[in-house]
DNA sequence: TCATGCATCTCGGGA
DNA sequence: TCCCGAGGTGCATGA
């Protein structure tokens, strides 16, 4: 069996087939169509005719493209339930259960179907996180300054979760928030949230944003706040590059 | 010309120029390709080989989807730009200019190439939005209490930009955060930020959460900052289904 | 399941 | 352009 199956202009029988083979057999399926598109669910919308991509994945995600953009315009999320009535026109039809929402593909024209038994048994592999500037932090505590010791990582308090939690060289509590990119007013929010929660049980509390950058609102609310920034970069490159570089010294 | 043209395992001279022709007539290019991904950008991220579906839109856009969940392993926004490059296996490269950001996909194995000359005028119509329910409290205050008069959307204040901003019948200021969501500890802090920002320059300010329902810690949160909720749903159909229930009364 | 917070978030609106 | 906040956010993680 070829990798790819495809057919041009199927008939609406066809397209019943095609799609029923495709979700038995664990297919990735994919529609070059002319459609109409309704979903209910979380929110209620429409969209009258017009030339889309449409995907289905193996594991019931569902993914109606236009030709802009990077977001779907109408999609499913993963643990939908496919399957075609044939009306006036076929129909593709998702359902999900919790919370309940359906989309509904009214298929005017159908140009390509395409059934790909795609095999992948690999992950995606990614660096310059926020979790690898934590741990940036833990081997080398001293990016955020001279004394410091963090102690805790994710640490549950009253209202919130603490990305890091530790103690400077004076044995005051600090509280650390950790961002990828620039630190927004959110931000400082957050972490303010989490400062005011540990102040009421310990005395003096910091709390430092740790990030490359502020906006200028959150610079301002920062320092309303009292509360301090520390900046820096989310390491890209994990271990094995780290230890590459290390060589290179 | 056919909406969509296709050709199946196309030698690398052939997807070079099926690539650009998609490009060059401003039509949606599908590959369906055994792949390694590399991305280097905002982060940093590899993928080592697997069958995947990769879309380029005619706007830049770039997805590389895998055979699981609604969200791409890797992309490019819109604004990217695409090209060709023949090494020993063809390689897609997509680079965005600020932030600047690679993505490189090397085809080792390509099943089918489509181009789809995709036309659609239509946008989507959602309903159940925010925005309408600030729409529902500006038409209907009493939603959420006898006397309330809102007098503000949008409104910027010093640390943010408050939903709704009225006054109680009291003449007390009144702060709403509106959610079409269950609420979260955010926000709880969101509120309590743009409340606390008002309170420095006027005197009494209460803040009003609205949203179907709440999160544990937010209720928690919410009762000891001494704010409140009003419980409200974002409405589902807009004016024209609004008028369409009416008419069922 | 719910709650919490990250994300290469994306996207739109406003200054 | 930056800033700000919504989103049918999706998604992983932990309780």
């Amino acid at each position: 069996m070829p990798k790819v199956e495809f057919r041009a202009n199927p008939s609406p029988e066809e397209i019943k087939l095609l799609v029923d083979s495709a979700i038995s057999s664990e297919a990735l399926l994919t529609i070059f169509a002319h459609c109409r598109v309704y979903y209910d669910g979380r929110a209620k919308s429409e969209l009258g005719s017009g030339d889309r991509v449409i995907i289905v994945k193996p594991d019931g995600s569902f993914l109606i493209h236009q030709s802009k953009k990077r977001e779907p315009v109408n999609w499913q999320p993963p643990g939908s339930v496919v399957h075609v009535e044939l009306r006036e026109k076929p129909v593709l039809v998702s359902v999900r259960r919790k919370p309940p929402e359906t989309l509904e593909v009214e298929l005017e024209e159908v140009y390509l179907i395409t059934v790909f038994h795609a095999e992948d048994y690999e992950e995606l592999a990614l660096t310059g996180s926020e979790a690898e500037m934590a741990e940036l932090i833990f081997e080398q505590p001293e990016v955020i300054e001279p004394g410091f010791k963090p102690l805790y990582r994710e640490k549950p308090v009253k209202h919130g979760i603490v990305d890091v939690l530790g103690v400077d060289s004076q044995g005051n509590i600090v509280v650390l928030e950790l961002k990828r990119r620039r630190a927004d007013l959110h931000a400082v929010s957050q972490l303010k949230r989490y400062v005011e929660t540990l102040k009421e049980e310990h005395g003096n509390v910091r709390g430092i944003l740790v990030a490359p950058s502020l906006t200028s609102g959150a610079r301002k609310l920062l320092e309303k706040e009292g509360l301090e920034f520390r900046k820096l970069q989310p390491p890209k490159g994990g271990k094995k590059s780290r230890g590459k570089q290390l060589r290179l010294f």
